[in-house]
DNA sequence: GAGCCCTTTTAAGACTGAATTAAGGTTCTC
DNA sequence: GAGAACCTTAATTCAGTCTTAAAAGGGCTC
């Protein structure tokens, strides 16, 4: 997976380097909006992070050309937490996703991973959300304990598409539908009951139900528990 | 959002009723060319879903007939993926915006949301008024100060539909009308109940109230908190 | 093809919390 | 100041969800 990291401050840059190689991304790092246009347009990335603390609002620019160009590379972007107007900014410039700093590098990797399922750019057989890994080949779950669980066809299913999309609702018929690809189903608690399962091997927490509304995702769960 | 589904294969009225529901649409379904013209006419859709798929062209038909009387309604029509000709005759009816059949629900939600949005708030599943962020995906609101608040469904039907008309005065049987599906109206103060909610979830002033008339959302207050 | 084991689906009762109702208090209008 | 409209809180209701268990299905061996 060739990474584009897009940092003007030096130390977090290297800091962010070592952690993406060490979890198997080729990183080339640019604290420079002209040089990243021009790297994002020629170099054939998988994705991209963006921090958009860079200087002069560049960062959004930078993405903004990118899309107006036709170039769907997956970009995550980087924001400090509290402002929320560069998140909606970022998602108007053609953002796949936000993180806002400071944040776990974990987390960061999970969601590039994820970004990258999405864009079906498959690597290869492994999955990881915040902790918990998914291996795809084996069809089993490993916890952040190391502890290994197998799974069924359809928790496997379940959780992937789970985990393909952390923190986000999810509706019970989304679910089905992605779960069972089309399979109309009538009214039956087949997700309730997965649901259920997958709670019991990996933990309750990390599923949330939102009720009348669906379930959501939390990688972060897996980080408290195990480093 | 209410939403008139117009299709007449059973199984399939469903599903989307369903997932329709779970994206916060109050849905109306009828599978019958002159019901479908009357509700469109008499109830207070903000848009429509009209499978061309219905015996005997009925369904061109029900949209010339909103289109002569003057009628703009929304409608987005689903149509065979191969049937092409069906596409240029739905665009000659009338119509908004087409998707071809099978499609993911996502996609067709998105494809609603799109039409609904007025121009500006486009990005995918964000809607914005005056600094308030409602996140259409996650079903929850972000104030300006970045606090993110947890919406129940009909919290979020109702801001949802507040936001998408900014500024306007908005009666309580508008209200009703647009965040409930086909209604047998009793009198009741629900409405009132969950104004009073999201006003303690996003500040009580964000939502004027004109005695007698009915409620007005003034995006504007968020803009005096944050910058 | 009978029996076995594992997975998936259905079913039923308990539980939970969102939606609704209800009731008393407050503010506005005339 | 009387009546209406609205606010607010609390209780009730009821659909949605959890949990468990048993039935149904499928593939395997012998």
């Amino acid at each position: 997976m060739r990474l584009l990291l897009i940092e003007d401050e030096a130390a977090l840059a290297e800091q962010l380097r070592k952690a993406l190689s060490d979890a198997g991304f080729a990183t080339d790092v640019t604290g420079d909006g002209i040089e990243a246009q021009y790297l994002g347009e020629e170099e054939a990335y998988d994705v991209a992070v963006l921090d958009l603390g860079l200087p002069g609002r560049a960062g959004l620019e930078v993405l903004r050309n990118w899309r107006k160009a036709g170039n769907a590379l997956p970009v995550l972007i980087l924001t400090a937490r509290d402002a929320w107007h560069e998140k909606v900014d970022g998602f108007k410039a053609g953002a796949d996703d936000y993180l806002g700093k400071p944040f776990h590098t974990e987390e960061l990797i999970a969601r590039l991973n994820a970004l990258i399922h999405r864009a079906g750019n498959q690597p290869g057989g492994v999955l990881t959300a915040g902790g918990l890994t998914l291996d795809e080949d084996r069809q089993e779950a490993l916890l952040p304990t190391g502890t290994g669980m197998e799974l069924t066809g359809t928790e496997f299913r379940l959780l992937r598409y789970l985990m393909l999309h952390p923190d986000s609702l999810l509706s019970k018929s989304r679910l089905t539908e992605h779960v069972y690809e089309y399979d109309q189903d009538r009214d039956s608690n087949v997700i309730e009951v997965y649901i259920n399962r997958l709670r019991r091997k990996i933990g309750h927490d990390a599923i949330e139900t939102r009720r009348g509304q669906g379930y959501v995702f939390h990688p972060g769960v897996f980080r408290s528990q195990d480093g």
